[in-house]
DNA sequence: CAATTGACGCCCA
DNA sequence: TTGGGCGCCAATT
């Protein structure tokens, strides 16, 4: 499997409603500090694959866009919308909110005291 | 084989 | 807080 084929593998994991950023694909990717690989590698998705390409955005929480993309760009946006991510006024997504955490293993999850059953719902959403 | 081509992220002024 | 510089790498032609 190609070092791109990876990243796409790993971009598929991103549930629907939920975004990551480069950098969170390419570290899950086995590809650590190399975001910009993600990047390239996203340019290159072809249409028709199966890849949620529009769950990818920059580790600032706004959608990168290219020159190449005009309307694109305006795209991905309309389709993280419709999944229900909001942008604020600067056109950047609430994190807290709807990026995407990957599969933690109990273990190593920081061992506070979780309470067993009621776990503090992310909904704190106060931007 | 070598040149070209890209959707990033961090650091420092 | 924002903008510019720089490191980084695979696939394609």
């Amino acid at each position: 499997m190609n070092t791109y084929e990876k990243i796409y593998e790993t971009v598929k994991q991103v549930p629907y409603g939920k975004v990551a950023t480069y950098g969170q694909i390419a570290t899950l990717a086995g590809l650590h500090r190399k975001a910009r690989l993600v990047g390239y590698a996203l340019f290159r998705v072809a249409p028709d694959a199966d890849v949620p390409w529009h769950r990818v955005i920059n580790a600032k929480g706004e959608i990168s866009e290219s020159p190449f993309r005009e309307g694109n760009d305006y795209l991905q946006r309309s389709l993280l919308e419709r999944e229900g991510i909001e942008f604020n006024a600067s056109g950047r997504v609430n994190f807290r909110q709807c990026q995407w955490q990957p599969e933690i293993s109990p273990e190593d999850q920081p061992s506070f005291d979780r309470p067993d059953s009621h776990n503090s719902p992310q909904t704190n959403c106060s931007d």
